[in-house]
DNA sequence: CCCCTTGCCGAAACCGATTTCGGTCAAAAC
DNA sequence: GTTTTGACCGAAATCGGTTTCGGCAAGGGG
């Protein structure tokens, strides 16, 4: 006594952490009565349990997770590996995606770990790092492959974790999705009712789960739509403008060209407003189109693109209330939920002008003109 | 002896941690002496040290950083708290960001805590709760105000920390910075270059730092130009493109209109095509424009933005650098460093076609025709 | 030859929590 | 009236590290 607490001041003006044993001292408890008591073990006297609850709330005690984490082995953290090669890890995606996520779980008192990785291996190592540190107790699993080597990975290291989307096999796994392949039916089912007959289907990438859904959700919408398929309507690996633009190039040049595409992915049928200003299309009567995803820059597109919208905010928020449910011993098969993307009229979508043999005429048309022309991109429409 | 370790396997498959104890017992060293070699204390003999080494490496130790930052106080982790209203919050920018960061912060074994917030108030308080909770040892800050309340905070609590941008008083402050005044000034010089005379500027939000020095450079490139700066051509506070597009609409509407446009945002800058389309200008020979900050979307354009591109990965993995330097220890003062934005010439920039005078002949009398249509925005240019 | 360093390492306290194990005391059971 | 039971709490071990302190032995100076 009568020394001075200097050891409480690392470096400047913190105010020192009040700790477990202050809140038992003045208390005039030990240091496991309150420890219980917080943790609401059934050993604990009611009034004793409120005493502490009261004493702990005013004198602002929280307890320092990582000497819970030593002990408990759990660090109340959420581990989030993003792989930057993945196309949507641009985008507001990612931004609303870790806000709905961020407002679970400091909600709940838990923080989230991310991590960059570059690539799939880059990725197993990075999770492989953050658990090998005990950093986080579980993980989202954003954009699931079909064969997910991180689910494998995390099966097998007995790790909680969640997935934004399915994958071949979710057996023991919990997950959130979005019904797109109901999106896709209805893209499809709204645009023959206005007349469409030939509609064609970009797809996304082939190894994420969700373009084998969406490519169902096409189909189904063309069998409810009473149309036959045609597989050369369908393109696939459509990720970016470029993308798109490519497979909406060789969908027109088809004998019988599409008058409707249906875009698994936003970003590729931005795509299609290039080319359809290099063939002096009107985007809409003479071409309509469908995306996925509800990008912004879709607003900017002329005529604005319509679109299904995906909550990402939402996404992120539900996974994490699993993924924190899982970690709290949850069984993963009752953590399981769905959500529908909101169609968003702007402006792209119209009944047919003419029929797939009209346009593939305009189109041919139009090609003999501009062959001769050798700069035909530049937006000059004479 | 002779009784299962058990207690080993929490719930399944996961390999027993090998802990410090681990490593001491197979050396027949003490627990302190290792701990010691490893964070090169004085006081162990070279030899002893290198024997550690050695056997930690093969055994594969990595201390548990929870029981480090029990002691220590150090987590080992960066903050970063994400204001999701901010403008830049979306687009790459975060992914490239947070590339950055993770990879410097991984090579380093560490790990990044991000937080997201709805405005100042909950920034302050994201950030206040990881500090309770000592869960980060330091912040990074991205986008400075010009009176940052966030530098206010940590400062007054000690909490190393470094930021993204300047603020009026950086002193006792770490940062980094592109050089965007330069940028600025550099436009505006080679448009002036190329005859220009009249070039406006539409700035982007006041109180972030970055505008005030934006101001700077292009009131600079007018000077060395040898133009006089005219106020009437200066706008501020655009951030998106509608807020760009009424920038410029108000500009054209000037009696001696711009024929170039410095912008000191892109995404602002990409509302000048939509003003251009309805006054029927052909962006480049009859209206000018360099932006800044280099978004992909600005590719899209037609033509494509010419524009400022700033490596933001670079910038990332500098101030986790940075941030880490700090945090040990390192005086903040010779933490700063700054570099330049890289000018991606696309098309956007030419000579001037008619000077200013004539502009606005043409803007007026297309006013005139166009006056007399009602929908004059859907690009049919007739 | 003795003492005093100096180099080097072990023992033990410590960080802030959780959890196990007893022990006390009153009420209930016999 | 004694024993048993159960409610309730304290003491101490524990988690995996770090840090302080003290001690032993070798080496150097007097």
């Amino acid at each position: 006594m009568g020394s001075f607490d200097v050891h409480r001041q690392p470096a400047g003006g913190r105010r020192p952490r009040v700790t477990i044993a202050d809140v038992s001292a003045t208390l005039g408890l030990n240091k496991s009565t309150v420890s219980r008591a917080l943790n609401d073990y059934p050993d604990i006297a009611p009034a004793t349990r409120a005493r502490v609850r009261n004493a702990a709330a005013k004198m602002g005690y929280r307890p320092l997770s990582h000497a819970q984490a030593i002990r408990t082995g759990r660090a109340r953290a959420l581990g989030l590996v993003i792989q930057i090669d993945d196309h949507d890890a641009h985008r507001p995606f990612l931004a609303d995606f870790l806000a709905g996520i961020s407002f679970v779980a400091s909600g709940e008192g838990w923080t989230i770990t991310v991590a960059t990785a570059d690539g799939g291996p880059a990725t197993l190592a990075a999770i492989r790092q953050l658990l090998d540190e005990h950093k986080v107790d579980g993980f989202i699993l954003p954009r699931t492959l079909v064969d997910d080597p991180r689910v494998a990975l995390l099966r097998e290291e007995n790790v909680p974790f969640v997935m934004f989307g399915r994958t071949r096999n979710s057996a023991g796994c919990a997950w959130y999705d979005i019904r797109s392949e109901d999106a896709m039916t209805e893209a499809v089912e709204r645009l023959a009712s206005l007349g469409h007959r030939r509609i064609g289907f970009v797809n996304g990438g082939a190894r994420y789960q969700y373009s084998q859904v969406r490519l169902v959700g096409y189909l189904r919408g063309l069998t409810r739509a009473g149309l036959d398929p045609d597989p050369q309507l369908v393109r696939s690996d459509a990720l970016v403008p470029d993308d798109g633009e490519s497979a909406v190039e060789s969908l027109l040049d088809l004998p019988r060209p599409p008058t409707a595409i249906v875009f698994a992915v936003d970003a590729a049928a931005l795509g299609l407003y290039r080319s359809a200003r290099r063939h002096g299309l009107r985007v809409g009567p003479q071409l309509s189109v469908i995306g996925y995803d509800g990008i912004p820059d879709g607003n900017h597109a002329d005529p604005p693109l319509s679109t299904y919208a995906v909550d990402t905010r939402g996404a992120g928020e539900c996974l994490a209330r699993m993924l924190i449910e899982r970690v709290r011993g949850a069984d993963p098969e009752t953590l399981r939920e769905t959500a529908s993307a909101t169609f968003i009229d702007r402006g792209s979508v119209a009944p047919p002008e003419r029929d797939s043999e009209d346009l593939a005429r305009l189109l041919a048309s139009g090609r003999s003109i501009t062959s001769s022309r050798q700069r035909f991109n530049r937006g000059e429409t004479a």
